[in-house]
RNA sequence: GAAUCGGUAGCUCAGCCGGAUAGAGCAACGGCCUUCUAAGCCGUGGGUCGGGGGUUCGAAUCCCUUCCGGUUCACCA
């Protein structure tokens, strides 16, 4: 049951307003002694012209009270209601016990696609700490969407086409071997690559080379394109043992490399549609009048760019999927990149360019500086992801030693330690990497949070069997109960804005809220030494838990351990 | 210079479609394990919500202005 919208409806009939107004200015105290909901009734004054004071007390005497209200208090121009708590846990707790799993799902998104391109890291670059909030606030959304009924398409857009191949070709040509490569990886492409820079640097020609090639492999010789090929598969190779770390998959690997052949129709639509035109050389659209810089299509010397990539690309998925939506998971500097080439697509006169949406987040530093593949000042992920679970088995061995199958439990608990800190905060925050804010395992972090998931599990192992059947909630009265149930109430909603916002840290914070509200009950309240009816409640409200912080851990791509 | 994102406790951040005493975690200090997992719980200290104007019955929240920091601005992605 939706209690702001009855007491909204209630609130509506005794005042003469329509309730929809009513409840948008319906509230939540700001601690519960003065109430759980309460309307106040400033803005009326105006309207009214009476005292909002005397508003509130003719709307409380009008008011016809519904059955989850239990009195109902005026304090000042404050209308606050309290709720029969009996009646509350009742609801709440019929509810998660009946859909399990299910809770908080949801149907409002049935029919409707959403694609997702996010990761996307470069080929024969490693993958590093840059590239973590992209792969994993990518993968929460798409869970989460995916939660709320919606068909989802998870689009990993590799950097595996531009110009950066030209100069890997150069760089292997003078300074690579085979069996170098095929031994260290990417470390090698990126040690060559890395030497290319310092060289063009002296010999700028190298550069034009490298666009040659570049622009060789745009045409299909096929040296190039076999040279390219086994940079690929090597960095796949890499990438995928990542994603296995992180739990992580893709509906699709259509990297840039995939629009090859698609992007001289797309060009060539933009010159019918007159919005190409030439400029020092290369080909652009014109955005003045956007009062911004102008949109790079082709370059002088005839190779394609990011944005006639991005463009293609829109346009095919577009074509393929029918999407409702459109996202984009990049770091917050590609701001300008995105509104330029949306507006391209706008231009061409495709009205769905609103539904393609830049989702961006803050940048990633370390305390040495920026992050910098070139000049080695980076964190891989397969190193940060082995250290958390290293530190997670040292706290095992320390606290919990006799666990089974603890190396399992260390990856789950230390991979997710990892997760949850990138998606706890909002992502639009630049973030400066610390070793130490990683592998903190105590209070708002993703161990925190499995922890607490784990000591419901304990205590509901331990009760064996016990009945739900026949719930006393009249037991659940207590502060500490309500407060849980409260929390557990408006998850569902939770979701829902962390979809609307694109924010998966809404539930992570929702999380840890019902986590800390867990433990001061679990804290409070004997459980198993109860007498049987206040146990049997009191259980209902330990698996309700236990159901919801296992749904929302699931959502932000972290599991969530019986034991650890 | 223009655009864009930030500025809330020592640190990391919530709160920002206006509402009742501004909240967490970390760090510091002090308590709580013969009872369901102490990766936990309780308590103490700590704030000119960057500054200044304005709108309003009411502003951390909205508007203007200003300062500080990040980022971007033509052939990289």
């Amino acid at each position: 049951m939706d209690f702001k919208l009855e007491i909204a409806k209630a609130i509506g009939k005794a005042s003469s307003l329509d309730y929809t107004e009513v409840l948008s200015g319906i509230e939540i105290p700001p601690n519960s002694q003065m109430g759980d909901y309460a309307f106040p009734c400033f803005r009326l004054a105006k309207t009214l012209k009476k005292s909002p004071q005397i508003i509130a007390q003719e709307i409380s005497q009008n008011i016809i009270k519904p059955d989850f209200i239990e009195r109902i208090e005026i304090q000042g121009a404050y209308i606050n209601l309290f709720t029969d708590k009996e009646n509350f846990a009742k609801e709440i707790l019929k509810e998660v016990l009946n859909k399990k799993e299910t809770y908080g799902s949801d149907t409002l998104g049935n029919g409707k696609t959403i694609v997702i391109d996010y990761s996307s890291p470069n080929i024969a670059k490693p993958f590093h700490v840059g590239h973590l909030r992209s792969t994993v606030i990518g993968n929460a959304i798409y869970k989460i969407h995916e939660f709320l009924g919606y068909d989802c398409q998870g689009v990993n857009h590799l950097g595996d086409w531009g110009t950066q191949f030209g100069k890997l070709i150069v760089a292997y040509k003078n300074w690579g071997s085979k069996t170098a490569v095929e031994e260290k990886g990417i470390q090698e492409l990126m040690r060559i690559y890395v030497i290319f820079h310092d060289e063009a640097e002296k010999n700028p020609s190298l550069e034009d080379e490298a666009r040659g090639w570049f622009v060789k492999m745009q045409d299909g010789d096929s040296e190039a394109l076999e040279l390219w090929k086994w940079f690929y598969d090597i960095s796949i190779k890499e990438f995928d043992r990542v994603y296995k770390m992180l739990d992580v998959e893709f509906d699709a690997y259509t990297g840039e490399s995939f629009y090859n052949d698609k992007m001289a129709a797309v060009v060539k639509e933009l010159k019918d549609k007159n919005l190409l035109q030439e400029s020092e050389g290369a080909m652009i659209v014109d955005l003045e009048e956007e009062k911004m810089p102008p949109c790079l299509i082709i370059r002088k010397d005839g190779g394609t760019l990011y944005a006639t990539r991005d463009i293609t690309a829109a346009l095919y998925r577009k074509n393929k999927y029918n999407f409702e939506k459109c996202l984009y998971l990049t770091a917050l500097d590609q701001n300008l990149h995105f509104a330029q080439w949306f507006k391209v697509i706008e231009k061409m006169g495709y009205n769905w360019s609103k539904d393609l949406v830049h989702v961006p987040f803050g940048l990633v530093s370390l305390d040495t500086g920026k992050l910098s593949t070139r000049k080695g000042n980076v964190v891989l992920m397969e190193e940060l992801l082995n250290q958390a679970v290293k530190e997670t088995a040292k706290i095992i061995e320390e606290k919990n030693p006799n666990l089974p199958n603890k190396e399992e439990i260390a990856k789950q608990v230390g991979i997710g330690a990892v997760i949850f800190n990138d998606l706890y905060n909002g992502r639009i925050k630049d973030v400066t990497f610390s070793w130490e804010r990683m592998l903190s395992f105590e209070g708002e972090t993703g161990p925190y949070v499995q922890y607490t998931n784990a000591r419901a599990c304990s205590v509901l192992k331990k009760a064996e069997n016990f009945n739900l059947n026949e719930i006393d909630y009249s037991v659940l009265k207590d502060e500490n109960s309500v407060e849980v149930l409260k929390l557990i109430y408006d998850f569902p909603n939770k979701i829902k804005e962390a979809a609307n916002k694109y924010e998966p840290s809404m539930v992570s914070r929702a999380l840890v809220d019902i986590a800390q509200a867990f433990n001061k009950f679990y804290h409070d309240n004997p459980i198993l030494n109860s007498e049987e009816n206040v146990k049997n409640a009191r259980l209902a409200i330990v698996l309700s838990v236990n159901t919801v912080l296992t749904t929302g851990l699931k959502l932000l791509g972290i599991k969530a351990p019986e034991q650890m």
